[in-house]
DNA sequence: ATAATTAAGTCAATATGGCTGACCTAAATA
DNA sequence: TATTTAGGTCAGCCATATTGACTTAATTAT
């Protein structure tokens, strides 16, 4: 039965071949972070500011809640790294129509650093995007889309297709 | 200029488009890499300890140097976790042909907890790409290799094809 | 009007996983 | 014989996450 398995099995599924996708994964994942925790380390930031930066910027005005909800980190957690950001005046804080809650979003300073962090990811991904055709971004698209859990999915839809 | 550029790259290379890979990358790797995180928790370990396990499963005998290259860690960050493993028997350490080096393998433990850890990233891969055809899951493969570093991606090759 | 819920904040303790610097031993190689 | 390499270790530091407990203020539900 295992080896009728084995012999029905593409040889894409493989598990030597799906073994090389895990790596494949690990090592572009690290790679791709690698630039933009440079320029973070000079201003004694980590990669969790360029999260909450990342996201700020992308929609201006969000809410603590919202951004917990997208990170899935704790409050504590967001608390130290935000208030670094805010100290430092890369993020302004308002208060939103519900007074309880916050609206934050990027000082000018703070556009400037989330330009020059997404720049260098940008660059990268398009550089690399033109070397293949259509089909092949889909097919990268799609896989990594499915790859998220179906909670997740719908977060994601939600800050890009809303 | 910038406007001519913009009538020149394709829907495709749009930066918006773009933030949406930016994002996918950070969603599907933290869903991806949850799974195994669990269970790791249960037995005091973390990520650190599972990408030790899997490296040296996949390549028995390996040195330490071997390790250090691949993770790109410092021996004091490896030593931490290795010690962790060889101290709990998941790990068994025997010295080289050149006696300067060690050779780490998995023993029975390590190597069932390999198998539990990678099952679940294994079984989640192959459900995704059941869903797709080969076009798809080469066009995810040569993007994802082509986001490694030159030089990691002769580690990676190395690791993969010697 | 009061009770319950929600958004946000805070204090304290803990863990993981990285880092640097300094220094050491033993074995292999130049 | 001198140098390089593989590995180890001590100490301290930092970033990022966690849990638990508790508070305030505003909104919503009863």
């Amino acid at each position: 039965m295992a080896d009728l398995n084995k012999l029905l099995t593409p040889l894409f599924l493989n598990e030597k071949e799906i073994r090389k996708v895990i790596e494949l994964l690990f090592f572009s994942y690290r790679d791709f972070t690698a630039g933009p925790d440079k320029i973070l380390e000079k201003l004694g930031f980590g990669r969790a500011h360029h999260r909450v930066i990342y996201f700020v910027g992308k929609q201006q005005k969000l809410t603590i809640k919202d951004l917990l909800t997208i990170l899935q980190i704790t409050k504590q957690s967001l608390s130290r790294v935000l208030n670094q950001l805010v100290k430092e005046k890369y993020i302004i804080v308002s208060t939103g129509i519900d007074k309880r809650t916050k609206n934050l979003s990027l000082t000018k300073k703070g556009q400037e650093l989330e330009n020059e962090l997404s720049t260098i990811q940008i660059k990268k991904i398009r550089k690399i995007i033109k070397n293949y055709d259509e089909t092949d971004i889909n097919g990268f698209k799609k896989v990594l889309y499915s790859m998220i859990e179906e909670k997740n999915k719908l977060k994601f839809n939600e800050i890009n297709y809303k």
